[in-house]
DNA sequence: ACTTGTGAAGATGTTCACAGCA
DNA sequence: TGCTGTGAACATCTTCACAAGT
């Protein structure tokens, strides 16, 4: 099953998939079965397998899949073959801790520059960027063609970065705002929303208990 | 639709709906319809109206939706009409950047307390709060009985991390570490995982570019 | 014996059209 | 007229059973 569209859910669950193998291949693990990756992402094994028979066929039956191989078909499918480079506008409090997080890196994400519009941030250091103006962030994706960007700053501010960011010519971003952002449609955008989350959270516990409580308060 | 069971996708959506009527209240909007909803949200306005048929029905006709009774039925359905105390662990640069960020108290979630196992950080102040030792948090919260937990600790302590919230009767996590958690199945927990959501990105853009199809945006 | 790959069945979620009310 | 609420059609995703490969 090649030329097939992916589902968004397997894309999900794909990007998983390979985000796992990463411990595998460093323990020297050179096989793997979908029963064993199921159980590392918390999903069953015949999802596992149907999701990968996107990839082609390359499984080794009553062996399992070649870990390395594997991620390397994931990582093409994903263009994830080479670093992609990113630019992270918001240097406050979050963009800082995404700015130190070495778990981009070390997947391939390289964070090569850091914009804010403080004036009072501006120049100084964050690791081993320095922080720039916001109005250089156009100029500097003339020289440098990242492939995407991510919002971390407060949300009054998000729509003005998202159209700049569309005006800079880049592609996808990620956004910690909790305000959607219009974007046009070829664009992709990830909202990450950390009130979502917790509010999502305390719905699911909320309607598990609920359902011992029949009597109904309104 | 009253007494119906709530699809996951639904409850994910009734979080977004709940959290962009704060800025409609604020601006003394009285009613809201379906359409607006879907705009704000980026859905459309049949789903919105599936949607909230699940809280049962209240919308007039001809009108719409009353924002105040809106949000008020939502934050009852979620269990969101009280203030959720929360626990943060770990007090890195993305604890920090959690804790500071006003957005949770805004919308009702109050970090309460925030534990490291780092000697060096224990006592120093974060915010309003006093870093604690990871071994005060069962005490703590027999204290004070908190709704949910943030993990932001590194991947390779976010295990042992579960295991202590579990330990102490913590019925929901929302966890940073991008190491799936294993937690007794009634508890809830929600992973996020930032590398993943990058990962997401490359992979759409890449599809879309390699003109292989995909289904589905965000 | 063990594990992959997949068509088909089943479950779930989304869209639509329209009845009904303000 | 404008908008809600919803059953039914439609689309999508997941699970399963098993053929086939090693």
């Amino acid at each position: 099953m090649d030329g097939r569209k992916v589902p968004a859910p397997t894309i999900e669950r794909l990007a998983l998939y390979l985000l796992c193998l990463k411990p595998l291949l460093e323990r020297g693990i050179e096989t793997v079965s979908s029963e064993t990756i199921a159980r590392l992402v918390g999903r069953n094994a015949p999802q596992v397998r149907k999701d990968l028979s996107y990839l082609g066929q390359f499984g080794t039956p009553g062996v399992g899949y070649n870990v390395a191989e594997l991620r390397r078909k994931l990582a093409l499918m994903m263009g994830l073959e080479r670093e992609k480079k990113v630019f992270l506008v918001g240097a406050g409090s979050l963009g800082s801790a995404l700015c130190r997080y070495g778990g981009f890196r070390e997947e391939g994400f390289n964070i090569c520059a850091v914009f804010d519009n403080d004036p009072a941030k501006v120049g100084k250091r964050l690791g081993r960027l320095q922080i720039q103006d916001i109005s250089e962030l156009i100029p500097a994706n003339l020289e440098q063609k990242v492939d995407m960007a991510i919002i971390a700053v407060p949300a009054s501010a998000s729509q003005a970065v998202a159209n700049l960011l569309v005006e800079a010519g880049i592609p996808s971003i990620a956004t910690f705002a909790p305000t959607p952002i219009e974007v046009p449609s070829q664009m992709s955008v990830r909202t990450v929303d950390l009130t979502k989350e917790l509010a999502v959270l305390s719905c699911r516990v909320h309607l598990r208990e609920g359902a011992a409580n029949v009597s109904g308060a309104d």
